[in-house]
DNA sequence: CGCCATGATGTTGTTTTATTACATTTAAGA
DNA sequence: TCTTAAATGTAATAAAACAACATCATGGCG
């Protein structure tokens, strides 16, 4: 178990001195890090040997040892948040500043993630007859990971990323059948008019889109990716890619829910690339 | 700047007694959390002051400090969760882990990524005089994705996802132009050959791929993502999700060096997407 | 109700670890 | 080649963590 939660927990049954330390360190976990034991011990009014004794009963091998697991924990749970990137920055600044960007808005993606939508989402994917994907423009190229990712899957599946076929595509499509609409913004008119059409066919839309625009209310449910923090230079990137990782969990959420006949597939589609391989 | 980056980045420009122990800190980053700084020291043969100055240069206030803050950055690294998606996950879960996965993946690619290998391929791409992109399979949602960013600049640019163009593209390629090849494994064989044939023709190849690979090799130089924690499910979504930061990252640095004219390319880019707007 | 036993906590001294101050070496430039 | 500054090392010092032992509190049992 973590240690803030293993504190969180043990901390009734412990002993008085301990019940003290626990209180201090998880009333300022940060401030720990950079005191040193005899300065911690005084501040909680407890001895130095029975800081030690803690560090080892929370299963580290003495207080250094605890500071740095309690680092680690901590440096999961603040996810650093990003500047704009101003011209003057060097390469690695801007790498940096990106990761950390990208980091925290998949943070917050994952946190707005509503799952009842997403199980929603795979019973539709699971039931359909065939699957269709459309995006236009950045989206384009996550509709065609999506149609990758899907092709492990013995339903029909298919992306389209441009608008006339799009609109085709509409037209062949029955109400046992499932669109997938992937647009940032959700304000691109051409593919809200495709869900449209889609929805008048009788199909499900699911739309991976920005929940309450344009194109979530033309669909039948949708996934939402919030714009997190609006930097304008990012979010564009950003958000994609937790699109990308919304799709991997659909994805891999539907492949469970598929169970062993997935797995039979699955190998028989790794074997077939396989032989496409060096060495 | 995260520490590890820092270290890689700075690694060139430092001294010789801190490159080697910038060496051997990010050759086994876990061991040094529990190495006391004489252990340290004598491992890499320097003396112990050495590595506190180095710790001081980083940024730190010292050894300990120095631990405690790498501690942080490596837990970001690791997923904390059980790695494996079980058949019993709930839905939640499964959307736990694989977000923590993919996190840990970008960490990890921002952790090994080499500032030195995005220089050079942003200068490559900058003088280019044309830039193409090649991608197979799963890589080609990524070739796409860079193809979409990159057409904000006013290079000309263009991504082939079937083998065939591929190998007709290198055909027309000049010793003026950049191809940039993607590949998670970097050992399917065609892309491998694709590289080489751009290689003959003089272009300059850049490859986001394995390091190491077949495909690295053939390249003019290589953006490696190492593949992490190798969990056999996760890996290959996770390393996509690293590779389009990556181009992230990539193309952001060649629109800072681009400087004003991109600027107001940009700003002609927004306009006419604008015009496909709702409201 | 008080005494013993056991576990918790504190005190003191030792050992380990990190840091400082200073000496030496190495490399860079004139 | 000599000068000078930076880099590195040596050795002494300070800080920190730890262990061994002493003391105290608490609860069971006569």
């Amino acid at each position: 178990m973590s240690l803030m939660a293993e504190m969180r927990d043990a901390e009734a049954r412990r002993s008085k001195a301990e019940r003290k330390l626990i209180d201090h360190i998880l009333g300022e976990p940060e401030a720990v890090l950079n005191t040193p034991i005899a300065r911690l011990a005084a501040a909680v009014g407890v001895s130095e040997p029975t800081v030690n004794r803690f560090c080892r009963a929370m299963g580290a091998r003495g207080f250094p040892d605890f500071k740095l697991r309690l680092a680690g924990e901590l440096a999961r749970a603040r996810p650093s948040m990003a500047r704009d990137i101003e011209p003057g920055d060097s390469g690695s600044h801007v790498a940096a500043k990106i990761f950390e960007a990208t980091a925290a808005s998949l943070s917050s993606a994952h946190n707005s993630l509503d799952t009842g939508a997403l199980e929603q989402a795979v019973e539709a994917l699971d039931r359909a007859r065939a699957i269709a994907l459309c995006g236009l423009g950045a989206s384009a190229s996550v509709a065609l990971d999506a149609q990758h990712k899907l092709l492990r899957f013995d339903t029909p599946v298919v992306a389209h990323t441009d608008i006339i076929n799009q609109r085709m595509l509409t037209a062949s499509l029955r109400p046992e059948d499932c669109l997938l609409c992937i647009s940032y913004t959700g304000r691109t008119r051409a593919i809200t008019e495709v869900a449209q059409l889609a929805r008048d066919s009788g199909a499900t839309v699911i739309g991976l889109t920005s929940p309450g625009s344009p194109l979530a209310k033309a669909c039948s449910m949708v996934l939402g990716v919030e714009g997190g923090e609006d930097t304008d230079l990012y979010t564009p990137m950003t958000s994609r890619i937790a699109q990308l990782v919304i799709i991997d969990v659909l994805v891999t959420t539907l492949a469970l829910r598929k169970g062993d006949d997935f797995a039979d597939h699955l190998e028989a589609v790794k074997r077939s690339v396989a032989a496409t391989r060096s060495r």
